[in-house]
DNA sequence: CATATACTTGCACAATCCTGCAACTGTTAA
DNA sequence: TTAACAGTTGCAGGATTGTGCAAGTATATG
């Protein structure tokens, strides 16, 4: 055995989260998959551009000439921004009439937008 | 007047959130600048890697060799990931005898993770 | 002081990602 | 059906970023 911990006591449950074993009764449950589906998520929403997007859409929901207007920005690179965050289901579209609206996915990316704004307008 | 945008009514108060004005009395107020330091954190949130770093955090402080070990990866490669963390403040470090604890910064940044891990259970 | 442990940093290679322009699809109106 | 509007998709630069290994720094121990 290798002492390059500091071994805090002799006892063996030294791995409360995410060790290498399969044993799935620790305080914080979470699989290999869904990290990686959570950084999926996180790095959809790590783009000044489409967090801008997405601040927008949490007030309401916009068409893509609308978007593409208020930000000044050409609508194809919205429409892309847009794809990326519907791969990743963080928006959804819904078609009426020759528009497009876009509203965020759901309560839960709403909140993480916010708290993510909230925590960046705070401690700087 | 370009009639790109579906027109709602005929007000003008059509720029709820991140037009290009400089007005900020609106319900989600927030700057350019907060906008760019959000995306900065939800990008460093945005790898698998960095991610299982930080779940484990959530749980205890841990030094880097500890890390390492849980994740059977290079130490090198841990401390680089704490790097780009610590640069972000997302985790803070404080020196103990010859070992470096890690831990997360705030409360803020716990919840974020959290949140984000738990959506990305939920919904597959 | 010399050595071992714990961690950090630098550098180069590879992969990934964002952007912009052009062409294409779908919808409404004449 | 044709024309105009709304949006999407494809593709090729160019920039940013993650990774791995080697070398460097710092702290404790003999």
């Amino acid at each position: 055995m290798s002492k390059t911990q500091p071994k805090r006591n002799a006892t063996e449950d030294d791995a409360p989260t995410c060790a290498g074993g399969d044993h799935d009764h620790q305080p914080v449950k979470f699989d290999d998959s869904a990290c990686e589906r959570a950084a999926a998520i996180f790095r959809a929403l790590g783009e000044p551009q489409r967090l801008r997007l997405l601040i927008m859409l949490e007030a309401r929901a916009c068409c893509v000439s609308e978007l593409a207007e208020a930000l000044s920005e050409p609508l194809p690179a919205i429409s892309q921004r847009l794809r990326i965050l519907k791969s990743e289901r963080i928006v959804r579209s819904r078609r009426q009439g020759k528009h497009v609206y876009y509203s965020l996915a759901d309560e839960h990316i709403s909140r993480l937008v916010t708290n993510g704004v909230m925590h960046a307008m705070e401690d700087e």
